[in-house]
DNA sequence: TGTACATCAGTGAACGCGCGTTCACTGATGTAC
DNA sequence: TGTACATCAGTGAACGCGCGTTCACTGATGTAC
């Protein structure tokens, strides 16, 4: 852990350095290694000579910062995967102003991946693949994401007065489709992501209808 | 196309040995192949070297078969995307002597999973990954079972008098989250299979009574 | 049937390359007094 | 403030390795007569 001469004094919390001060810093390594990373070349497929020429350092160096290539893989993996999660929080938030959560996150969703090429179809593409961590890392915010929205879903459907059938399946169908999406939709133009939006908006909405549909409380 | 050097006689169809005789085959190579692929092997990472290894043959012996690498993943990819065909045609045949098919196309797809570990397993996976040859080759499966599974549903919808609210998003929903299902089930027992069978085919039906309840007809 | 010949699948050796990793070092920075 | 010292980020050189690819070759097989 202590790779970086950086100690946190307890007392006031702030950074002390010893020895020579770093040039370059874990974070701006990782950046090089986004930099690098595209439809072409998989975080697996990543070499630690390569990362350190994208930062300019020689490819000894590299180690100051991390054990190997997969110590960097796996702090990508987690600052991927909390990038995900506030974008999700945000999509929530927003969503829950509005009328149709439907059509709101998905269209939020989107709009993040219009926005932000980095780390966000890095975790859609690499969910598949990837190391073990690294799909352990994209399973939890899945989870995060389902169980969120499932907790929504019950909600809303206690407002209309209306309750569906399986409430954690739904979330689950709704889940893998919105993802799905984002992941095939990745490498498309806008046009392209906004028409598969509206058809997985279609989706998820046959989905719902469906499960009140099933509901025991739908026939009393 | 004539690296191997099997002249086909365009009188007779026969197959006509010239010079010395292959001790290998293309199929053997692709053989060897697929042994390396597994959960940690991607297609993108196998070597020429490790494939030769495997085949027993000297690494430049390869040549003899295919241009390069790239070369010989094609291949796979071509024959593991007529397997997938195969495969799914055999489940539309006996779904449709069946009542359910959604039940019975679910399971003929898990059961296919159970049975052969090789080429489904292997597009399932490489299908999200993989170069643009084999996104492509995979996408066009899966756009094959969706067409087909369409033809089905109007079909059946309309033996039953009731009918689908846009059956091409139905049919597209249904695809993904079978598809998706499978992926994620791969390297799971056969019990976590079945279960993760049962919740898709729960899935699907939320989706067809969705789509009912929202066709036009259905309000006549 | 026998013989000379053509074909070409398979090979051993060698190449240059990029890789991960190590080593002993340099010298900038911060600390102690 | 000035000086001696400790720390350690960054480096150049070197290593052994597996890789794709080439070359000239060998010798088994089939063909022509």
């Amino acid at each position: 852990m202590d790779l970086v001469n950086n100690l946190v004094d307890e007392q006031t919390g702030k950074t002390k350095n010893v020895g020579r001060k770093a040039s370059i810093t874990k974070e701006e390594l990782i950046q090089a290694a986004l930099n690098l990373i595209g439809p072409e070349k998989s975080i697996a497929s990543l070499s630690l000579r390569e990362v350190a020429r994208e930062a300019g350092i020689a490819p000894n160096s590299f180690y100051r910062h991390f054990k190997d290539i997969d110590e960097l893989a796996i702090e990508l993996i987690t600052q991927a995967a909390t990038a995900l999660r506030s974008i999700i929080r945000q999509a929530r938030l927003e969503a829950s102003k509005q009328k149709s959560i439907i059509r709101t996150s998905v269209e939020i969703f989107i709009r993040q991946l219009d926005a932000d090429e980095g780390y966000l179809s890095l975790l859609l593409r690499e969910g598949y693949t990837g190391s073990a961590n690294f799909k352990a890392a994209v399973d939890q915010q899945l989870h995060y994401f389902q169980q969120e929205l499932q907790e929504d879903l019950i909600r809303l459907e206690h407002i209309h007065g209306t309750a569906l059938y399986r409430p954690d399946i739904v979330a689950q169908a709704i889940t893998r489709l919105v993802f799905n999406m984002g992941a095939h939709v990745i490498h498309r133009s806008h046009e392209e992501r906004m028409q598969m939006a509206e058809e997985t908006m279609i989706m998820i909405r046959m989905i719902i209808q469906g499960a009140r549909g099933m509901s025991p409380e739908h026939t009393i």
